[in-house]
RNA sequence: GGCGCCAUCGUCUAGGGGCCCAGGACGCCGCCCUUUCAAGGCGGAGAUCGCGGGUUCGAAUCCCGCUGGCGCUACCA
């Protein structure tokens, strides 16, 4: 069997992280099996569609590296890939439903229908269709209101009144509802849009999917999809309701929670492997350890069996840590890049352009065992670009002389002397500065706090004296003389 | 209210009857390394496997009940 699986994302807003790692087991699944990945807009909801989502839905599988074989970009054979341009086949698949006597037109206004969910609630009943239309009797009642008000109708699936759906999940095994439990649900809206619940299986029979990953937020609806399917004489595919992404008090991960969207996560400096990576392990794992996984290892290993049923709270700490892993692993040249980037968006405007890409290769192994996010590293490495330090002299003395300002200024001054004849390379300048500081009887670590904030204007910083020998003997002669003149 | 899903350290997870008085990772704590901060190394705390029954010589693992969390119950997906 061909695997064909499907991301069918809803352009309402801002891709979701949740949604986004269910499209990441899509995609691992469909490469794993040598199949197709399709991208489908369900653009069924007139009401919360937003014109703007989709470039949004495709910028963020570009940016996790998802590509698809089909979608409304690139087309594909079983285009058009968006499901308002696909109406008819809807129709016609509710026509059909209504012609075999598996459905009806429901005339019925929504005010109505809100009032018999109140009343139902009210006793405590449940709260489904009353099932009027479904009697022609009660149907042209309802369409010779609705007409004389000049309403539209629904058509909603005839569900049968008795007996068991099951159905097998990949995840969760076989399960099974009672029908007493359904209503007679909406397929086709009054606009001629039909609901999700038509909708996909149209589509997914159309397009030959063979596998289904959704939330299990849809594991209710499910039985219905299997009676349209019946009723279709469509043989199901293979469905998985994957566990959802929760947020940090075990409630829907949404933005109370801080950041959903991929972008958010994208311009704070996560890098897009990292997130990839860390998406895929939740809810699925390799093994009992490894928790970096190549794409192409996660490929080769995902399976269905191994995803787990409970949903998972998104644990950014962790996300966090494996981005430094993964930026500490990059290729230099990569790195070198990135950060160039980075610095070219962060650095203040007074830095000239374009960012001094030598320069930035020569910074880059000092400080990425340091960096966990792209937005920390600007912080590390400013002072290499910048020309004016602005520090204070309670940070430049620090605790070591706080209390004996002249001491850090002589001791500064000796610090010029001594490294101003030298050579300027990191092993020099340490020597320098070391034989110093035995000679004035100060702590290595104190003089060296001193030179540092000196020259790079920060108590924290890259290793010194390759700062130093990067800075170059001028300018670090010129800050420290800067700073002597500051005390 | 009805229907359903889920349940192992704070979090992500391994585990599928004896290998587990439960392993790994993040985070946390301590030590080492060390010019700051990291990174790295070593070590530690942290889970009576939600609770109660049952099956079994033996249960985190199987069954039942309960509890809790969550979801669905729209002409939203």
């Amino acid at each position: 069997m061909d695997v064909r699986t499907r991301y069918a994302p809803s352009p309402t807003g801002v891709p979701h992280l949740g949604n986004l790692r269910t499209a990441l087991f899509d995609y691992l699944l469909a490469r794993h099996f040598g199949g197709q990945f399709i991208l489908r807009i369900e653009d069924t909801d007139r009401t919360r569609y937003d014109p703007n989502a989709l470039q949004g839905l495709l910028d963020s599988l570009t940016w996790l590296g998802i590509d698809y074989d089909e979608g409304p970009d690139i087309g594909g054979p079983f285009g058009p890939y968006v499901q308002s341009e696909r109406l008819a086949g809807y129709q016609a698949a509710a026509a059909r439903l209504i012609e075999q006597g598996d459905a009806y037109e429901c005339w019925c206004s929504s005010e109505r229908l809100d009032a018999v969910r109140a009343e139902q609630t009210r006793t405590k009943q449940p709260p489904r269709y009353d099932r009027r239309c479904r009697e022609p009797q009660g149907q042209r009642e309802a369409r010779a209101e609705a007409e004389a008000e000049g309403r539209g109708h629904v058509v909603r699936f005839k569900t049968p009144l008795t007996g068991d759906v099951s159905f097998q999940d990949a995840i969760h095994g076989e399960m099974t509802f009672a029908l007493a439990t359904l209503d007679d649900f909406v397929m086709l809206k009054s606009d001629g849009y039909p609901t999700y619940h038509l909708a996909y299986i149209v589509d997914d029979e159309a397009m030959r999917i063979s596998h289904v990953l959704r939330g299990d937020e849809w594991i209710p609806s499910a039985p219905r999809h299997m009676l349209i399917y019946r009723a279709l004489g469509i043989e199901p595919p293979v469905i998985a309701h994957v566990p959802r992404v929760l947020g940090p008090d075990g409630s829907k991960l949404s933005k109370r929670h801080g950041a959903t969207s991929v972008f958010e996560y994208r311009d704070q400096g996560f890098l897009p492997e990292a997130v990839f990576n860390f998406l895929a392990l939740v809810g699925w794992s390799l093994d009992d350890k490894t928790e970096i996984i190549s794409r192409a290892d996660f490929i080769e290993h995902f399976s269905l069996d191994r995803i787990v049923k409970n949903p998972a709270v998104f644990n950014v700490e962790k996300l966090t840590w494996m981005n430094g892993v993964y930026i500490r692993d990059m290729p230099e040249a990569q790195l070198t890049e990135t950060f160039a980037a980075r610095l070219d968006a962060d650095l203040p405007a007074s830095v000239a352009r374009p960012i001094d890409r030598d320069l930035v290769a020569r910074i880059a192994p000092l400080i990425r065992e340091r960096v966990k996010l792209l937005s920390e590293v600007a912080g590390y490495c400013d002072f290499f670009f910048a020309e004016g330090l602005t520090y204070s002299t309670d940070e430049l003395l620090g605790k070591a002389f706080t209390a004996r300002p002249d001491d850090a200024k002589s001791a500064l001054e000796s610090a010029v002397i001594a490294i101003d004849g030298g050579t300027w390379t990191h092993d020099a300048l340490e020597a320098s500065l070391r034989a110093l500081a035995d000679e004035l009887s100060v702590k290595a670590g104190d003089l060296f706090s001193l030179v540092r904030v000196a020259a790079t204007g920060k108590r924290v910083t890259p290793p010194l004296f390759e700062s130093m020998a990067i800075l170059g003997r001028e300018r670090c002669l010129e800050r420290l003389r800067a700073a002597i003149a500051k005390l």
